[in-house]
DNA sequence: GTCCTGGCTATGAACTCCCTAAGTCAGAGG
DNA sequence: CCTCTGACTTAGGGAGTTCATAGCCAGGAC
């Protein structure tokens, strides 16, 4: 449980100290994504989706949350368009409404499985008891960092640089 | 924005349709991350501490959060083992305490990178001004899915199973 | 000793999140 | 038409998170 080496990103030479930069909420990609999902019924909602409820009542079982909270959060959700409400109609039954994931909302996954492996690394003595797995090839699926050119890549390896 | 293919994962043949599965909460090992870090100043905290802050007036200062909340937060997330206190002394100062990443709490970093890259690709028209890159080779790092074979893995080949 | 500064701590109010319990509403079945 | 069910909505309240402001305290400077 050292701190050492610093697990900190470095800052390139043309990025401004960070004191200098403008109001950070409005720049940080994190901060804006926390302004999208920053409650733990979101996440949740949203860890269902991807473990496959639809359904209202679905969503509320699962998640364990109740139903004005996932009644908000899913009309957040959709409004934010990370999932789009589709009509369906199974026989003998009326119109009813399903949840989707968007492309914009499933894009969220690696961000869903990187907390999965966090929690469980240091959430579980020994591991959970589910895991995720390629479906291909049965190896441990993880949300690692790599760059662009395929080189994987340590904390310590990571520039912060001003674009454009 | 349309939701076909289905972004859900797969569950395998050995592991329980999710209804029949134990309050989800204690054997998902993302809610367990939620039980860690759910708030939003915990994300804005660990966030400057990637960017490289340590001192209390830093993370007051850059995550744009009161005196209070960052004492609070700061003692939970030391409490929870994600930083940790360390005395320091500038000359001519009287000892001072840092705030450092754990091991722990530096593996969050998957995460945050990928909430990073979320904000980046969906908040931004034409990507935020600051982005992260390897300092080796220059290409921008993102938080990838990949398997322990190290084939890339897209959402539609994840497959939940149970273990043990 | 007294002053001063950085690092918190205390207080109180506003707001958000979440819950339970009860009510509404559309529409298929009868 | 009436009933029933699933999908919400409304009402009320408790807990958690946040803020602004103010106060406390250790200890180096003097």
């Amino acid at each position: 449980m050292d701190a050492s080496p610093p697990a900190t990103l470095r800052v390139s030479a043309d990025t401004p100290a960070r004191e200098s930069w403008p109001p950070i909420d409005d720049q940080c990609p994190i901060g804006r994504t926390l302004d999208v999902v920053a409650t733990r019924s979101a996440f949740l909602l949203l860890r269902e989706a991807f473990y496959g409820a639809t359904r209202f009542d679905q969503f509320t079982d699962r998640a364990q949350i109740s139903d004005p909270v996932a009644a908000a959060r899913l009309r957040e959700l959709v409004n934010a368009g990370l999932m789009e409400k589709v009509p369906y109609r199974e026989p003998g039954q009326r119109t009813r409404a399903e949840y989707h994931l968007t492309a914009k909302g499933a894009d969220l996954l690696p961000a869903l499985l990187a907390l999965f492996d966090w929690g469980d690394r240091w959430t579980f003595a020994g591991g959970a008891r589910i895991g995720l797995r390629h479906a291909g090839c049965g190896a441990p699926v993880h949300a690692a960092l790599t760059c662009a050119d395929g080189h994987p890549v340590s904390a310590s390896e990571i520039e912060l640089h001003r674009r454009r």
